[in-house]
DNA sequence: AAATTAGCATACTGATTGGTATGTTGATCT
DNA sequence: AGATCAACATACCAATCAGTATGCTAATTT
């Protein structure tokens, strides 16, 4: 089988580590300043270990966004598919998406944001699979939500602009949090939930139909 | 006076156009894969010209920054200075503020989104004075619209959550534009005031206080 | 117990790039 | 009209780093 990717439990494991710490270094430094070097020796090991399990650094970075994306439509799909109405279902996803920032927040945060354009230009057309593969990803996770919106905007419950539209300014109350937030040593328990409960809320009223400022009358 | 910064209408709009063409590099590739080489080679010039104007790269990036700032502050505080009530005055500062988001795109997407830490944590500790007064900046500005917002909420029309924490959301849903928005060539100016309408009316339904589920009576 | 191989470490290379040192030239001053 | 200097261009260097080639060792297989 040559070296492709190997299966076994023990190479998953290991395969998960270097992506974390990979995604660690990648927020604090940006891609093109994290060097294999650098991952490697927050191991304690060396650049041979790394190239052992990925074959470079865009097959690590790739590898990040796709368990970024799996991990987030595992938690929201199930919901999305329940009976719920639209209000109570949005609200529910937007729970498990914010909370699942928040968990892993290193993976999350090189997903989320668009760091893809950084490979996109710098290397011209090398990893034009790659980069189709995870937009299209996005895209269908984006899509989620915005089928939700539009049929609460259909029931009236909430606004009647472009859903696809409305989705850009939900994801960024819930998403801008991997720009603000630093974890703290202690305390995070309690003011975690102060943050997901407010920045839910945010977005569920914004999102709402706007009420009229004048009810002429009935 | 050796080779400080120059003072002269002239050399002011040559820095202004580096600035220019670093601050869309930037975006595109991101800080550390933008070369001096080719932020010159997009002026039509050379390294010479950059490095006669700017004393290194992170000279250049610094100074995107004061100007992404300054300008913004420039459009909202004359808003947030007037006698408007509080909705009225954060949905004018709202509009200013996102406004010169898309006016100013690649400066202000260089400045909005978390960029500083490339610099930070990679070259040790040589720019802390300059991180510090670009975060000092980015303070002074955030805590413009917190005043605002407690100012709403004191008069009961706002959310009463922790006001530093409501501008979150509240930049996010704004801000998150940096990450999503692509100019097009045509059909700009109306697609334009749709977002702006759009995003701006989300914002300002998000802090708005949480109607009662069930009011219980008069 | 000999052979193989998985799981790394070590050594090396070519390409890129920030920064500097040194030209070059047209304009301005004297 | 010579001197000066602003406004660049050119040439060069030292450091960094992705990727590769090879070496080593403990386990597993045969």
């Amino acid at each position: 089988m040559s070296r492709a990717q190997p299966t076994t439990d023990a190479a998953t494991a290991a395969r998960e580590e270097i992506l974390q710490a990979a995604a660690e270094l990648f927020t604090d430094l940006g891609y093109a300043l994290t060097s294999i070097d650098a991952i490697a020796e927050r191991l304690g090991a060396t650049k041979g270990r790394v190239y052992y399990y990925f074959k470079s650094k865009a097959d690590i970075f790739f590898d990040i966004q796709r368990a970024a994306m799996a991990r987030l439509m595992a938690e929201v799909e199930p919901i999305a598919r329940s009976t719920l109405g639209p209000a109570d279902k949005l609200r529910g996803m937007a729970e498990a998406h914010l909370g699942m920032l928040l968990a892993d927040l290193p993976i999350q945060k090189v997903s989320v944001q668009g760091l893809e354009r950084y490979l996109f230009h710098s290397s011209g057309y090398r990893y034009v699979n790659e980069l189709r593969e995870i937009n299209q990803l996005r895209d269908t996770y984006e899509q989620i939500f915005a089928e939700v919106i539009d049929q609460g905007a259909r029931e009236g419950v909430f606004s009647d602009m472009p859903p696809r539209l409305l989705t850009k300014p939900f994801f960024g109350a819930l998403n801008w949090v991997t720009v603000w937030y630093r974890p703290r040593k202690l305390q995070d328990a309690q003011s975690n939930r102060m943050i997901v409960e407010t920045l839910v809320s945010f977005a569920m009223q914004g999102i709402q139909k706007e009420p009229d400022h004048e009810p002429k009358s009935g």
